[in-house]
DNA sequence: ATCTTCTTGTGCTACCTTTCACAAGCGAGA
DNA sequence: TCTCGCTTGTGAAAGGTAGCACAAGAAGAT
């Protein structure tokens, strides 16, 4: 399993575990790789060169068996064990994150929260007391937070991320509208609304000017 | 510019934009394809690649005009104009999005906002009141909203998706952890925090195992 | 036991994206 | 005007990803 496995393979991979979820919850015992396909948006082909890199799970003429593969993914993805998660930054978007209920239900715990507005702290939020960023170093050690969800205005960002380096983050969900620049060893995700937006309507923009030179 | 321009080439564009907005606003005049690359993580070459697609738009041996650039990439990805967005759902997701300053900023504007909770219709967010979801098809047409963003829970997902291509939207941004079936003319972008926490488990998990291999 | 139907796992191929490498071009200085 | 230093724009090569197509295997029917 030495094999590198691009991210749009781990990001399927994901999507086909979110599926066959809810197709555990429904009682369904088996799937095919085309079924698996159709509801994750890919190719049957695809789902099957995907999962093949990691192992043979299904049985030729049936499918996958629903609730197996999904153990199977759950290990893959490193998923058996629960993640520990802070929120830096309890601005607008750290907060909705820190009510979304979805965290707890798909293994990752929000154990702790920051920000630098003295107004906020000390206040909880959804069962989360949100601390003083001086605290942040002791605070990651003692919880053993592996995960730090980057919520704070962009200037802040980069610093705080930083912070949760040294104090021991591995990896790190940005959502300040900045390229971060960390050791290679940490791992990073952006999420960026904008950046979506701005790529719809590029799509919307061309689609139109299309439209337009066939008239 | 008959050209199929790629996904990751858009995102990209999106981020040289970002930075570039940055350096204009702090008087910087030119840059290179070296300081855009290392700024939003990748190279120089592709920076240039990826604008050679549209046009010279660079000086040799100086660079390129930050403002002009930045010009450039506002009509290549559509946004010399703006957008009227509307927000599905108005819980945790839905509201901060509502509160969510910069959209207005980048040319996005939130004109409307929809929920099917009763106590929540008739409410004003961040100056946008929360109507019932049966007025969506009527203030689409009459606010000429193009882009929905999809905040509902799961379940609700896909038919709020519906209606508001029904209603003419031509873009969606999809917060809800589902893939939806649209026609191929709306264009789609997938948000999904927990998708991207996996991604990041995966990473943190394969990096540990790899570590333990070479002890 | 054999046939039929179905679906997996995978080598091969085609396509697409990124990187390399360098000629072309620009400005400054002598 | 010539040279030097620097950076763009781009053809060609490399590297990666996705799709095709089919042999291999599984179960049920005859």
């Amino acid at each position: 399993m030495a094999r590198k496995i691009s991210d749009s393979t781990v990001r399927r991979l994901s999507r086909y575990l979110r599926r066959l979820r809810t197709l555990d919850r429904q009682e369904m015992k088996v799937v095919s790789s085309r079924e698996l396909a159709e509801s994750t948006g890919t190719t049957a082909a695809q789902v099957r060169k995907d999962l093949s890199h990691f192992g043979s799970f299904g049985k030729r003429g049936q499918g996958y068996a629903v609730s197996d593969l999904r153990v199977h993914l759950e290990e893959i993805l490193g998923l058996t064990r629960r993640w520990r998660v802070a929120v830096l930054g309890v601005g607008k978007i750290g907060s909705a994150l820190l009510g979304y209920g979805f965290f707890t239900q798909r293994g990752f715990d929000v154990v702790a929260a920051f920000d630098s507005d003295r107004s906020k702290i000390g206040r909880e939020l959804a069962g989360v007391s949100v601390q003083a960023l001086s605290e942040l170093e002791q605070t990651f050690i003692d919880r053993e937070i592996s995960i730090a969800i980057i919520a704070t205005p962009v200037e802040a960002a980069q610093k705080a991320a930083n912070r949760a380096v040294r104090a021991g983050a591995q990896a790190i969900l940005n959502f300040a509208p900045i390229k971060l620049r960390l050791p290679p060893e940490v791992a990073v995700r952006e999420m960026d609304v904008t950046l979506e937006l701005e790529g719809l309507c590029y799509l919307v923009t061309e689609a139109g000017a299309a439209a337009e030179e066939t008239e």
